[in-house]
RNA sequence: GGGCCUGUAGCUCAGUUGGUUAGAGCAGAGCGCUCAUAACGCUUUGGUCGCAGGUUCGAGUCCUGCCGGGCCUACCA
């Protein structure tokens, strides 16, 4: 049986994730492994929330809530608008587990066992007022260079010039204010990825098949400049996972805990633990699918994530990795995104600018977002979400072609025969012009899913459900019911088993609509077809089904205007 | 500044290693149907493929330059 290893980037913790997040990887991934379950693939498909870092300690100080408590609360909440847009991950961890404390202090100790890992001393501002020393864009003052008085550290946005934090005028705390700051030297580890660089090269260079937005990035950091420069791998932070070698402490290092991006990829492998755990499964249970001398050798591993977070999972977690000396299983395939926009413009969570996952949910069924969504999803460049989009693709896709197939035939059927399928006829040649039409359509299906080409595969399946309308219309089993009343209810027949055929082939897009077709019809366990002749032949006369109730009303223009008002921002 | 991506019908996008008359969905127009969520089906109007050169028997596809949009640029994650 073939083992698919699927994992999405981790959201981060300090809030509610946009459409444009979810959209970025957990929507497809959900797509893939949903696919690969379906194909009847072993599945694990892991996601966590991302919990360490500056954003964290200062979202939860926000709150007025110790970080931990914070951290657990919102995990709580981003696990249950997962749920809510069933993303169907076999495991949604937290980075701060003890299984990624275990593993990352581990996984540094092997590093540094192979002399992978050095000290570096170098200055850094300090806030007294803060208590904290501050990532360069906490830090804010006058641009030398315009003159604009909200430079950040790290760069100006107002003129785009470089900058380092010694540069700004008046440089304050973009926390509090503060202008008590003062330089200090502290020490940290550097991961030398700067000596794997080659080995990394030549492992890209073997990736054939990869995205070219991921391998263009991946190439870019290996290559510009002096090349991939080694990465500091510690923090000055309170909230995070203490620096250690293995169990033992790291003289020097007393205090300090990993940087986020360290321990957040180790979290996929931890989280897989973390399942173990939760399902009373020994070690070997997890390990099978992460390390290559316990069985995950014949593991196929894809990883989701967008196209900011390419370099950490191309370079600084493969070096990890490699670094180890341990058989960790590396990717085999990174499928990265663009951005999706919001109405002409980026998605805003300080300006209240677009839609946020439950404010979604609250407003319509996961299905109506998942479909658009994922027909929309950003694969060659970014793409842009509008109310009227959205409008016009869930109505005519959903409402009118699949919704009201469903609706005209079951309610059709019951008009004339009853609910139940009704017996007499032959499937002919219109039938097995369908049939051969579906089959076409369907392996096209199944290598764009293969393929992960999410619109494609949208495209296909909306195709699909199209043959629908048109075998119908052709059929035209309303006329034929007044001359030849077999030959219309062999038709209904066909097109009642289309029902369970589309429930199977658009689960991994729109899963609640599935699930109703298939209660319908009254076909739960319709698997994934392989003959569509079999397939359209399953419902056999006599079996009982049910009218579903409507299954996608219609987005109306006051609606949809409402909507757009509602979520422009400020 | 550097790198990468992108510009194809009104809109959203496909267009394999260059190969005849550039495709799809939506929107528009016409016709048909009346089972259905005023839904469906059929037909059809739209494109000097961003601009200008070049290579080639042949360029949407390759090369150069220019113009527009986007992203990344390593201490946010």
């Amino acid at each position: 049986m073939t083992r698919t290893l699927i994992t999405s980037a981790l959201p981060y913790i300090n809030g509610i994730k946009h459409l444009g997040n979810l959209v970025g990887s957990q929507l497809p991934s959900d797509v893939y492994a949903r696919f690969c379950r379906a194909r009847g693939d072993e599945v694990m498909f892991i996601c966590a929330t991302d919990e360490h870092g500056t954003p964290a300690e200062l979202a939860a100080a926000k709150a007025g809530k110790p970080v931990a408590e914070y951290c657990a609360e919102m995990h709580k909440v981003q696990s249950d608008l997962a749920t809510g847009f069933r993303l169907s991950f076999d495991h949604f961890g937290r980075s701060s587990s003890p299984q990624n404390h275990q593993l990352t202090q581990h996984l540094a100790g092997k590093l540094a066992e192979a002399g992978l890992i050095s000290e570096v001393s170098e200055k850094q501002v300090y806030s007294n007022t803060d208590g904290r020393f501050l990532p360069d864009r906490y830090i804010e003052g006058t641009c030398p260079n315009c003159g604009y008085d909200g430079a950040r550290g790290d760069q100006c946005e107002n003129c785009t010039k470089q900058l380092s934090p010694t540069d700004l005028i008046d440089p304050r705390s973009a926390i509090s204010g503060s202008t008590d700051l003062e330089v200090r030297e502290t020490k940290h580890l550097f991961l030398r990825q700067s000596k794997l660089r080659d080995q990394l090269d030549s492992w890209i260079d073997r990736q054939a098949g990869w995205p070219v937005l991921t391998t263009s990035i991946a190439k870019k950091w290996l290559h510009d400049g002096d090349g991939l420069r080694d990465r500091g791998i510690t923090r000055d932070l309170d909230w995070g996972i203490p620096v250690k070698r293995g169990d033992a402490d790291w003289p020097g290092m007393e205090g300090k805990v990993f940087y986020v991006w360290f321990d957040a990829p180790i979290e996929y492998i931890a989280a897989t633990a973390e399942w173990a755990e939760a399902n009373e499964l020994d070690e070997a249970a997890w390990q099978r699918w992460w390390r290559t001398d316990k069985g995950a050798d014949d593991v196929r591993y894809v990883q989701f994530m967008g196209k900011d977070n390419v370099p950490f999972h191309t370079l600084s977690f493969p070096a990890t990795i490699m670094g180890s000396g341990e058989p960790w299983k590396l990717v085999d395939y990174v499928k990265s995104f663009n951005y999706l926009n919001y109405d002409g413009g980026q998605f805003s969570t300080s300006k209240g600018r677009g839609v946020f996952m439950d404010q979604a949910l609250d407003i319509l069924p996961s299905d109506y977002w998942r479909w658009w969504l994922l027909s929309h999803v950003p694969e060659s460049s970014d793409s842009e979400f509008t109310w009227e989009s959205f409008q016009r693709g869930v109505n005519k896709d959903l409402a009118d072609v699949l919704g009201n197939f469903v609706s005209r035939i079951t309610k059709f059927c019951r008009s004339k025969f009853g609910e139940e399928v009704p017996e007499g006829g032959d499937y002919g040649a219109a039938e097995e012009a369908v049939i051969a039409e579906i089959s076409t359509s369907l392996a096209a299906y199944e290598t764009h899913l293969q393929d992960i080409e999410i619109r494609k595969a949208s495209a296909e399946l909306r195709a699909i459900w199209a043959a629908g309308n048109e075998y119908l219309q052709a059929a035209a089993p309303w006329v034929a019911f007044k001359t030849d009343p077999e030959a219309a209810a062999a038709s209904v027949r066909f097109a009642l088993n289309l029902i369970p055929l589309y429930a199977a082939l658009s689960e991994p897009f729109i899963p609640d609509a599935a699930a109703t077709m298939l209660e319908a019809m009254n076909a739960k366990d319709t698997p994934w077809p392989t003959d569509i002749t079999a397939a359209l032949s399953t419902l056999k006369a006599g079996h009982a089904f049910s009218v579903p109730d409507v299954m996608f009303a219609k987005i109306t223009d006051d609606a949809r205007d409402e909507m757009e008002a509602r979520f422009t921002g400020r």
